[in-house]
DNA sequence: AATCGGTGTGGGAGCGTTCCCACAATGCGC
DNA sequence: GCGCATTGTGGGAACGCTCCCACACCGATT
């Protein structure tokens, strides 16, 4: 079934066809409503590589993500990042395409040839997160049109979108700084990610706004892990800080863990903030103050902003998204009804077989 | 830059760039050296829609998963499962596509006509796991290659890779009985879920080997969440089991929960047993027994098996994944050394900056 | 009555491959 | 020296669309 018995069928040309299809409105009435009808009954649909080829246009955007042998795909955040794309393609009737620079089989050099070279896509969404990426470069060279998930210091003429980093880690520390607390321990990600000081950045500026600066003695960058967050947390009990932000709630948790294994109460002797907003954070004891983030948001954004650029290739666009606080205890706040904790009702099926 | 201007730059014809390309045999050594030799230079790479238009093979596999109005992403179980889809393309020269029924936009409906009857992918892996999906019909209706990640309970001759549940539930469960317990309760899934029910199973067979059978008050269906299991567990608290199975990790973590809440101890007074064995399994306190599976594992192989369908269309695969038990404290076993416990090292860069 | 812009329609060319058939060149047995 | 596989090569047709140009037809303008 194609284009040509579709014609047939309904009495008209290959053109008309084409034209009823993409929608164009140089039809009659009558030809369109007779073109549908056939359409309609034999479920036809237009081949897509027949239409790429002659379109120059795909509808696939790629979505690259880091290597897996990181421990990304432990944090939810990829997921969601992953979840907000293909909600970005499918409200634009575009598809989404996963490429993974997985070790050993298949270099990302392979999977550049293959994928970006041979016209496979019409954009892609780079969420790789580390400075140096040569992607980007080689990207920017081919004028490849692509967008960053997470800024990019240098390349201003680079598309992306972002959390707010800076600005909710700033407001996470003044917040804790509001709590008289003045002994601020910070517990960051990988110096090489941009994310990762960024909120550093923000650490050091609620403090320089409280007349404060960094102490070295409180300062630990790790990894946006569980088991980083509980190895930082236990070298920095002995130098007693007050209070914690971490950089992530996978290294706050983990700080929870040392905290309790010391026998240090939560928030009662040390306060601890978050970062990410994540399930784990409302139902974790006590409730984990978090700046909230949208992976999904990121996700979905960088897809339509994908989709922009391919109308509009020149111009840039740069989306910063806002991360409002979720305050609960963890940082010594009293938390509001509801806010978090688990329900006190069943509501689960109860029955045997 | 096309295959017309290879043979061009090369000396030779189109047919026999092509021929080098597609690793055809019947080339003589010079041609293919010159050919190699300006595809090299210049990066050229065959157009991926002309290829897939003459050649009927798009080399992209689609991977249906469930809509995101679930809390699908929360667990690590699909995006390891994505991954390992990824690495299983990679290794093939295969590219993925996620197909995600989200809801509003973009019905299933839509979806489907515009990937599987546009053409769109060679072959498709369903990780959707409910009984009843309608998508599996049409795809059978439809004659179009694909996989289930799950076996089915009808339709025998449709291929599928799956974890073992069955078997892995009987002998976490045996284990549990081995450690003398006798009111072993059961937290399981949804009930419309295959694996679900197959990890009842094996609970039941595992009792029935011991002459004993499922009790209807220590049995409780519920989903595979931390919230669900919480609310499980205190469910069945009143009823004084031994021990508990949980049917996820996510389950038993919520377990723990409401048996730390009321000062039921881990596994002195209550043993657990968990499956998934996720990471979160081994840092929890105490550390959670639980079944291994490998979701990367089930993404991987499902690919492999629908890319040797599209060379043998008949012959159906059906392939089942061992279920280690991973042994840990909270089922009464002593850890072995260094089997999960966090790291006592540092390890981190403690700096400023 | 001749001219004009606007609207709907049809058909040819082209997108960049693969596949098939034709054919030249080579080596071999007789 | 001839036929005859075997090996390497070239070119046409096809894949199923989109895009462009040509043209028929209409009512309105001169």
């Amino acid at each position: 079934m194609n284009l040509e018995d579709v014609a047939r069928l309904a009495g008209v040309s290959r053109s008309t066809v084409s034209r009823v299809i993409n929608n164009d409105r140089r039809v009659s009435e009558r030809a369109r409503r007779r073109v549908m009808e056939v359409i309609q009954r034999y479920e036809y649909h237009p081949n897509a590589a027949a239409r790429s080829l002659a379109s120059r246009r795909t509808h696939i955007l790629g979505l690259l993500v880091p290597d897996a042998l990181s421990h990304i795909f432990s944090d939810p955040f990829f997921p969601k990042l992953v979840q907000g794309a293909i909600e970005g393609c499918n409200e634009s009737g575009n598809n989404l395409m996963m490429l993974m620079d997985t070790p050993g089989a298949t270099s990302v050099n392979q999977m550049y040839r293959r994928v970006v070279r041979g016209r496979h896509l019409d954009a892609i969404v780079v969420a790789s997160s580390v400075v140096n990426d040569p992607v980007v470069a080689r990207l920017r060279k081919d004028g490849y049109p692509f967008v960053l998930v997470g800024r990019h210091p240098r390349f201003e003429d680079t598309s992306f979108v972002d959390t707010d980093n800076r600005e909710g880690a700033r407001q996470a520390v003044s917040h804790l700084l509001g709590h008289g607390h003045r002994r601020i321990a910070f517990i960051g990600g990988p110096e090489n990610m941009i994310a990762a000081m960024d909120r550093y950045d923000g650490y050091a500026s609620a403090l320089s706004e409280a007349g404060a600066q960094p102490d070295p003695e409180l300062v630990v960058f790790a990894d946006f892990t569980y088991e980083a967050g509980y190895l930082a947390m236990r070298s920095l009990l002995p130098r007693r800080p007050e209070a914690v932000f971490a950089a992530s709630d996978l290294i706050a948790l983990g700080a929870y863990r040392a905290l309790r294994e010391a026998g240090v109460r939560v928030p009662d002797d040390v306060a601890v903030f978050g970062f990410d907003d994540l399930d784990a954070a409302r139902v974790a004891e006590p409730p984990l103050s978090s700046v909230t983030q949208h992976p999904e948001e990121l996700g979905r954004e960088a897809v339509r902003i994908a989709l922009r650029l391919l109308e509009h290739p020149d111009g840039a666009v740069h989306e910063v998204l806002p991360v409002p606080l979720a305050i609960r205890r963890s940082c010594g706040c009293e938390e509001a009804e509801g806010a978090g904790a688990l329900p006190r009702q069943p509501g689960v099926q109860l029955a045997g077989r």
